[in-house]
DNA sequence: CGCAGCATAGACAGCGCTGTCAAGATGGAT
DNA sequence: ATCCATCTTGACAGCGCTGTCTATGCTGCG
């Protein structure tokens, strides 16, 4: 093992104080560019790495992010940690990952380790992100968050979100455009605030394009396969079948492609199949799904960076907020009608 | 926000020294009984957290455990983070998160991680448990690591793994005694230990059961689905085929079962398919996967806990490892020949 | 009754850094 | 040459804890 050097190795090897070297290593002004550059090259020399507790008990930044979730798919999970690290290694920052159960209690989970870690800042993943007591308990304590897609209270604090609507208005009119007529919709989790502008987003999308929506053309699913299956067997049960179906979530046009195949119905031959996610499930099928590419890592991203450079928010001013793009990936399980 | 409080806040209120809290804190022993429920009743009373910032730049401990992982399958991250975070928070530890491009370069990510956090420990998962670079990055800077499922070396530090090749060759039973006599096999990635373990029991079980293994009836495949895809073409193209085939991860199962969707051949009827890891896509398909259980959450757990308590390592002796069990998952993917 | 020996508690010095404040250096305007 | 404003640097005091060392109280034993 190394043994540890410290910032005091650093000041005698270039011979400045302390003081100058944290002034250099956190960037502060006023220091002349010639002692910045001996200071540097010690640094470089003893391959010093400034120690991060010290650095947050001392000073006010903790370098420390958070990341909440509470069991959405794991590619989702793993997919913000990826976008929000990315960005963090360039500061210096590191992620902290906090499964919270939104069904347990909530300030027994959350305000202990608040109090103890004193991160930068969290971030919020569906649906924490909509989750009161979860909110309540990082305002209480002072902790910044930023949430991604959340589903109402916008103006609480800063979030990061895509258009759901619009994503769910452009997969219809492209399933439109592919000649189909009779699309049948399977609602997400009602409790899931992009769930219900995805539902209108296809409701628009029909209306602007003068189709009416049959009431047996829309069934209710909770975001799993399971939820996807059952719908699917009442959506093809009889004769008289849609010709494509719009499953809010890959998960449930999963679930409708196993029914599609039980029934022996060819894909998207005899029956169009698009999600909404583009989960690596989406390719894990045969044939692979037509689907939405959220762009989880970019909000990820974003959200950290809001949090690393601090959300100053103005008294009475919106929340500073993004809305990021989002991609059709048009694959094979959606063909002409 | 609340003022933070601090352990003299906790002292003061309870009529004893600061160090006498820290004792009653880190559970040493000469507190007198009395002492010490009158600081617990303070530390209830007032909520308080010790500063985590604080306590490992004074002590010896930081209270932070890491999981380094290279993009595995999403659903085994998330697992490995339940199961290490399940058991760090019941000690007040947390997990610091770090992917690790394993073809960049080691000592530039690792490195300076490694110095500026001081862990307590670093989880490695395949196939980072494996990589020489990132075992001596850990070494040089003097931070305890335990590899979960590490295909060799295992005499170099602790390590926690199941048996594959038992939960192989009980797979290849389970088909046996189902009647199947022709089971086909795909060998998963070649670089993963475990891929070569699981073929082992596979052929230990046909010999065992007095069973020819044809050499075309064992395909090479990659861990993926498109590999167990284009396995499963080759495997199920002509008019002989196998009863069943077994193939040696979910994702590769999977290609087969869409391949088996697309012949029309039905599954189990016509042709049985076992997958292994038990993912989450094992129950994202119709039928659902046989396949077999790892315990991942469990040994995430186990390897949070060495590093807990300290994995002291005596000279000479073996390290502390553990094999935890398996559990075969019968679904409906496999039937009668 | 005196004292070793242990259990119990506190004083105090840091851990490695940043924030504050003050001192010295520099330069331009007068 | 003088003075002030500005730039550049350093001394020093903590941040909230733990480790070490010392002081006290108490026990039991000769």
């Amino acid at each position: 093992m190394s043994a540890k050097i410290t910032i005091h190795d650093v000041a005698r090897e270039s011979g400045v104080s302390i003081k100058t070297v944290s002034r250099v290593l956190n960037r502060e002004p006023n220091v002349k560019a010639d002692t910045r550059d001996r200071v540097q090259a010690a640094v470089a020399a003893l391959k010093y790495r400034p120690n991060i507790s010290a650095r947050s008990l001392a000073g006010s930044k903790a370098y420390l992010i958070g990341v909440f979730f509470d069991n959405p798919s794991p590619g989702y999970v793993t997919d913000v940690q990826l976008g929000a690290i990315a960005r963090c290694r360039q500061e210096g920052f590191h992620l902290i990952v906090e499964p919270v159960d939104s069904t347990a209690d909530i300030e027994e989970q959350v305000a202990p380790m608040l109090a103890t870690l004193r991160m930068d800042g969290v971030i919020l993943t569906p649906p924490l992100s909509d989750h009161p007591a979860v909110l309540a308990a990082l305002e209480r304590e002072g902790v910044p968050y930023v949430r991604i897609a959340p589903g109402g209270d916008l103006d609480r604090a800063p979030w990061v979100s895509m258009d759901d609507r619009l994503a769910a208005y452009e997969m219809t009119r492209h399933l439109i455009g592919l000649g189909h007529k009779d699309i049948a919709f399977i609602i997400g989790h009602p409790d899931h605030g992009a769930a219900m502008q995805r539902r209108q987003g296809y409701f628009d999308a029909m209306r602007d394009a003068d189709l009416p929506v049959r009431d047996d053309r829309v069934e209710q699913g909770w975001f799993s396969f399971r939820s996807g299956f059952e719908a699917a067997e009442k959506l093809l049960g009889g004769a008289d079948r849609p010709t494509a179906i719009f499953a809010s979530n890959d998960d449930m046009a999963l679930g409708v492609m196993a029914v599609a195949n039980r029934l022996r119905l060819d894909v998207p031959g005899q029956l169009s199949i698009a999600g909404f996610d583009d989960t690596p499930g989406a390719k894990i099928t045969w044939p692979q799904l037509t689907t939405v590419r959220q762009p989880i890592h970019a909000m990820a991203g974003a959200a950290a960076d809001m949090l690393m450079h601090g959300v100053d928010q103005e008294e009475g001013a919106p929340p500073p907020s993004q809305v990021l793009d989002f991609e059709l990936v048009v694959r094979e399980s959606t063909g002409t009608a």
